[in-house]
DNA sequence: TCTTTTCCTGACCGTATGGTCAAGATGAAG
DNA sequence: CTTCATCTTGACCATACGGTCAGGAAAAGA
């Protein structure tokens, strides 16, 4: 018996729906906003009655802030390749290199986190005050070093972050509009490989470090 | 007889009320986006009956869309800064003078633009395929003129364009990230300023341009 | 095989929402 | 003052939404 026709374990059957509930809830999240989208819609992209959308995330909200969750996941490992570099080139190249990655692969992702953040992260308010703030935190203080070192100019930290966090993720959250002023259509392997250098060029050479 | 207790004529009445009803749409909107909001919302935070914000737009739809062209509006005015400008030092810095301006004045007004947008500007792709299309071929054509005359390092123009929207309105779409790693206290006036310096000075020499 | 636990889902419910309407209030015009 | 156009608003309606539930199907365990 093949494996495509062997009946799916417990488990599997949990693991396959719960999957497949995420991804059309991000998709939807992410098109609509949270109070745009519905569960019938989430259902029928998932290929699942709307019941049984209940039965695995009890509430919308319940669904919304896993979405959140996840994404958040991803957010934070991109953010470890910022350490383990011996100056800001390595570095913040290597970041502005995840974080683009990030903006081209999970671009609904993207748009989820900052519409949650634009409406004053009703849900994942505690993860500001937290994680990202230490995360903060610490980063500002490895540019501090690295200012300190002689390694790049003197700027302030934190509106570097800004900066960095804002361009990369207006090639997700702005896609659209980014699309429609390339002629409609998305930006090729290319352009994504000069967005991504020029935004590296411009951001490195504005912090003096090369 | 004073003018507070003088009868309100008509195109007044009007005037106010539409004035009105659109300030706390802008808020209601940016706070909730266009799904999460509601007409009965906005009625009480503009301190008018329900129906009454029928009589003046006949559907949510519209007056949302009439939400979104007042933005658009504030944006083109701005953009004007970048003109009559010898160099990109005065021209760019202006730009990011009004930009940083418009987040600091206007932040609902830049998070209902960023939904939209996010969404697939369901409402102004025509805006965006006509006056953005030609605004940023424009200003793109300028910008390689000051690299043609080497007033700036060779970058994409198209890239540092989205470079200094993202950067700007940032400030205003992820304010309340920013406040709360700013311990949860809006930016000072000081801090405004240092934002505003640190970006431009990043990016001018991030172009090459001092 | 028999029992138990988990999974599935059509039908249903209360509520909230966008929008309508008709009747009254108020300012403009003659 | 009278007439007309504009403005105001409580009450109402149809719909769509999030969520519930009971009863059946299917897998796990003994």
């Amino acid at each position: 018996m093949s494996d495509a026709t062997r009946p799916l374990r417990r488990i599997e059957i949990r693991q396959q729906n719960e999957t497949l509930i995420l991804q059309a809830a991000e998709k939807v999240f992410a098109e609509a906003g949270f109070g745009g989208a519905t569960m019938q819609l989430i259902a029928d992209m998932a290929g699942l009655p709307k019941a049984n959308l209940h039965y695995y995330f009890p509430t919308k909200e319940a669904l919304y802030r896993q979405v959140v969750q996840n994404i958040f996941e991803i957010w934070l490992h991109a953010a470890g390749s910022m350490d383990r570099a011996p100056g800001p080139v390595e570095g913040i190249g290597a970041y502005i290199d995840a974080k683009m990655e990030i903006s081209r692969r999970h671009p609904d992702g993207s748009k989820v986190w900052a519409s949650e953040v634009m409406h004053g992260a009703p849900v994942i308010q505690d993860y500001l005050e937290t994680t990202l703030r230490d995360w903060t935190t610490g980063r500002a203080a490895l540019i501090q070093r690295w200012i300190d070192e002689g390694k790049m100019a003197k700027v302030d930290p934190e509106h570097l972050l800004y900066m960095l966090w804002a361009t990369t993720q207006h090639y997700a959250d702005f896609g659209h509009q980014i699309e429609t002023l390339n002629g409609g259509k998305p930006l090729t392997d290319a352009q994504w490989r000069a967005a991504k250098d020029s935004g590296k060029t411009m951001i490195l050479r504005g912090i003096g470090a090369i």
